[in-house]
DNA sequence: CAGGGATTTGAGCATATGCTCTTCTTATGA
DNA sequence: TCATAAGAAGAGCATATGCTCAAATCCCTG
């Protein structure tokens, strides 16, 4: 086996970083930076495609596409959003989440850039996960990221989709995890889970947050939330029962984003929602899947502010006109 | 000729924002996205290259380059700076600016993301100018963006590489030209230009400063403020008569990079740099031409901070080793 | 409403890019 | 020391991209 040592990788992303850089930005062809830097064309293709799958290269739109900025205009407007932004949809790919990631690494990036120390909370999931990973790498330790949602399942699992540790290293800031799963095997276990210290501290620092990030799904027997094992066959069942249609970081809630009052909500190890919310709470999704849970979140008050794709948007608005 | 209205380049570069976007972030290819606008590849192909040449659609590396870091930490040190960025360099294209263009973008930009309300002080020139379209669009009312600089020859003439009121547009910040010549005719002009008010204006802004962005420039035949006429040929001769080697707003220094107390300085209707500098000073530039005037701008203390590419970092460390 | 000139459009081609499959290299363990 | 296997590098090809040129379009002007 060749060289894998630390340094070799390293050695190799600064090369890759190089390459990119002569591409993107100097505007060179690969065999003009296979030639200067002594390497195939091969090798510098590879170095290129490194860097962008490495996001050592990073592409930012900026230019608001009109029929975007209206969509979002009109939903901020509808239902009282703070902002509501909109990124163009890839027909052919409708679960991408690239564009909304980007849009809120932009976002999340804006708060950190602060210079006095905040407090961020997040969820989790697959669409926040693609936002931190698009964020620049920085070096905020004043600042403290919070996740409001265990990231493991029943059994200890971990969920591939852990986002307040990501952000934390990518940003350099404190980082407070949850130290629960989703869901509690009962409502005394709930209990005695959270009147343990670290949930006070957490508590503490959701009330001086700045902002919160959410991820949102539906509730369903594809949902992710099932399908990564956070909730078990029978909590599903249930919660389609008692009328469920969506969750944010574990919430369950109806078709009007009114939080159930189930057996299954009451062993959600989450902090509870806050309706309305007291500070910037920032809902992103997008996808035919999210149509319906995000309607029901937006006609309930639970969210301050949304990033969806222009398909998503157009859904919504139509759906709810 | 067809369609130019504002409405019809409004729509296409919406539509070329929607290319990119689809292009890069989306990671499809011309002939996908041609299907799904219902244009022609080679529509596409434009709007493509519309929105990179526009700059609709941006390229960051994120990711410090070795050598370039190692390179900046010991120009840093030996010349006591508050930071030195070093880009890589593309040997085949030794006068291109793009790249210290967007590393000072980026810098202007952290400074603008402010939101307590910071003067900037800016030079001119084509660096700068190259610096300032790298910018995002930003809506930074509370910002003032000072010239120290008149950007006009003699005659009148305006320098094509304003950077006072393109930065303004771009950043949406209230602008504070120079209404001067680079260099006045007499010493009397510019004593009677300078009593003006607008010059006490732009003094106690300058003296507010947050920062301010230089850039350099040999003093020769071929230097840009002989070639785009802000200097006469008698200028010229009399300045290296003098032993001016650089400038910087306009002051010629020596290879010691002390400005000279010459007949021609004195017409300098441009702020007096400040030595040592009050507050952040960062020089820009790159190339063999200008390694002598920074080496000099760097021994004399002209500059806190120093934006630069490989090339010229080695020759600047080589040379004063 | 016809002519003219400028701009846009798309076809065709040369070049650049990305991918796959084979060959080579090198560290590891017998 | 040698066999092995995991990458890494390179050849070759299919595809994607960018550019040029001729045709078409469209607005202006008379």
């Amino acid at each position: 086996m060749p060289d894998s040592t630390p340094a070799a990788t390293d050695r190799r992303r600064d090369d890759a970083a190089r390459a990119a850089w002569l591409y993107f930005i100097g505007g060179r062809t690969q065999d003009e930076i296979a030639a200067q830097l002594d390497l195939s064309r091969q090798a510098v293709q590879r170095l290129v495609a490194l860097a962008v799958s490495e996001k050592l290269i990073k592409f930012r739109l900026d230019h608001p596409i009109a029929a975007c900025a209206e969509l979002g205009a009109r939903l901020a407007e509808r239902h009282g959003l703070s902002f509501c932004e909109v990124t163009p949809s890839d027909p052919d790919a409708p679960g991408a989440v690239a564009g909304i990631a980007s849009v809120a690494a932009l976002r999340l990036q804006r708060l950190l850039a602060s210079k006095a120390p905040i407090v961020i909370c997040v969820g989790t999931g697959r669409t926040l996960r693609a936002a931190v990973e698009e964020l620049d790498t920085l070096e905020r330790p004043q600042h403290k990221v919070v996740s409001l949602v265990g990231a493991m399942a029943a059994g200890g699992l971990a969920s591939p989709y852990d986002v307040v540790m990501r952000l934390g290293d990518k940003a350099g800031t404190q980082r407070y995890p949850m130290p629960a799963p989703v869901l509690t095997e009962t409502v005394e276990d709930r209990e005695a889970l959270q009147d343990q210290r670290a949930f006070t501290v957490l508590r503490e620092l959701r009330d001086q947050a700045r902002a919160s990030f959410f991820g949102i799904s539906e509730i369903g027997w594809q949902a992710p939330i099932h399908r990564d094992g956070f909730m078990s066959d029978a909590d599903i069942s249930a919660l389609i029962e008692a009328g469920a249609i969506g969750e944010i970081t574990g919430w369950s809630f109806d078709g009007r984003g009114r939080p159930l009052d189930s057996p299954v909500n009451r062993r959600v190890a989450s902090l509870p929602l806050e309706i309305p919310p007291k500070r910037l709470t920032v809902v992103v999704g997008c996808g035919a899947q999210k149509v319906v849970p995000l309607k029901a979140a937006l006609e309930g008050g639970l969210a301050s502010a949304l990033i969806t794709d222009e398909a998503t948007a157009r859904a919504l608005l139509d759906e709810s006109a």
